[in-house]
DNA sequence: ATGGTTGCTGCGCAA
């Protein structure tokens, strides 16, 4: 075991961002980054960037909008797609369910990490939102049963939750009544999945209120910081025995011209691991 | 003021 940099970002468009996503790995020291939202298909990847950087990446497209990656210069490892249990959104074919996976897991350096996008939910009287709270159920029963197997594994389950846990997550407990994200229902399966043993790594290194990781690109939400805290690292107890700091990378949301295109909606979540 | 922004096998729709 050695140190670490793990770290999550939802990129929105890794092709619209792949300069923007390299050009922050280099300066963060991260080594392994999950990915959401790569809005392409596996052949669409940008690959090259990342292995100019001594990056290898697996990735999971499964529609246009969504999908998910793992980049990682200390190897990767038992690529797995979604996983035991996860529900398919439809009665669509066997091959096409399993390319809907909002799921990707990957072996990095001994560390079981598992880049996840869950399912948004639109709104409450959308039947996204009951997928969503099946696919969170899912998710839970069977991250017990890896712990149940293993106590001592080290399991990082990252990415783009769409849950903001409490009302401290969000800029305006107003602004989101209502709305998904925020629900008793969504926030208890969070917290199911929290009480299972995997604990959030990063809220300790980043206390306080109006912390979050997540802006609309309208309104100007960024400059006003109305956002949400909705990126997580949660980790199993071995994982977060090691965990030495954490932040947010607030600054990757600007908007500047000592950076380069456009930027995500979301900001990078890091972890430092011990060795 | 029901607005604003970003991305896409884009031309509306999801986020």
């Amino acid at each position: 075991m050695s140190t670490m940099r793990l770290a999550t970002w939802n990129v929105n468009s890794i092709r619209a961002r792949v300069d923007r996503v390299t050009d922050w790995l280099e300066r963060a020291d991260v080594d392994v980054l999950a990915m959401q939202e790569t809005k392409c298909s596996d052949d669409q990847f940008p690959t090259m960037p990342f292995a100019a950087l001594g990056y290898d990446v697996v990735h999971c497209g499964f529609n246009q909008w969504n999908g998910v990656a793992i980049a990682s210069r200390v190897g990767i490892d038992d690529v797995e797609v979604g996983f035991a249990g996860q529900p398919s959104w439809s009665d669509k074919p066997e091959a096409e369910a399993v390319a809907e996976a909002r799921a990707l897991g990957a072996t990095c350096n001994g560390v079981r990490v598992w880049s996840l996008y869950i399912p948004n939910g639109r709104t409450v009287d959308s039947p996204h939102y009951l997928y969503k709270l099946k696919w969170l159920a899912a998710l839970r029963e069977t991250a017990a049963t890896w712990l149940a197997d293993d106590p001592s594994a080290q399991i990082a389950l990252v990415g783009d939750w769409n849950i903001a846990p409490t009302d401290e997550d969000v800029w305006s407990v107003e602004a989101y009544q209502g709305s998904t994200h925020v629900t008793v229902p969504e926030r208890s399966a969070f917290d199911a999945i929290v009480e299972t043993g995997f604990s959030d790594l990063v809220r300790p290194y980043t206390p306080g209120p109006a912390v979050f990781t997540y802006w609309d690109y309208t309104q100007l939400r960024f400059p006003k910081n109305r956002g949400m805290r909705i990126d997580f690292i949660l980790g199993s107890p071995s994982l977060a025995q090691r965990v030495e700091r954490a932040e947010i990378a607030r600054d990757e949301r600007k908007t500047g011209k000592d950076r380069v295109g456009s930027p995500s909606d979301h900001a990078p979540v890091v972890v430092t691991l011990t060795g």
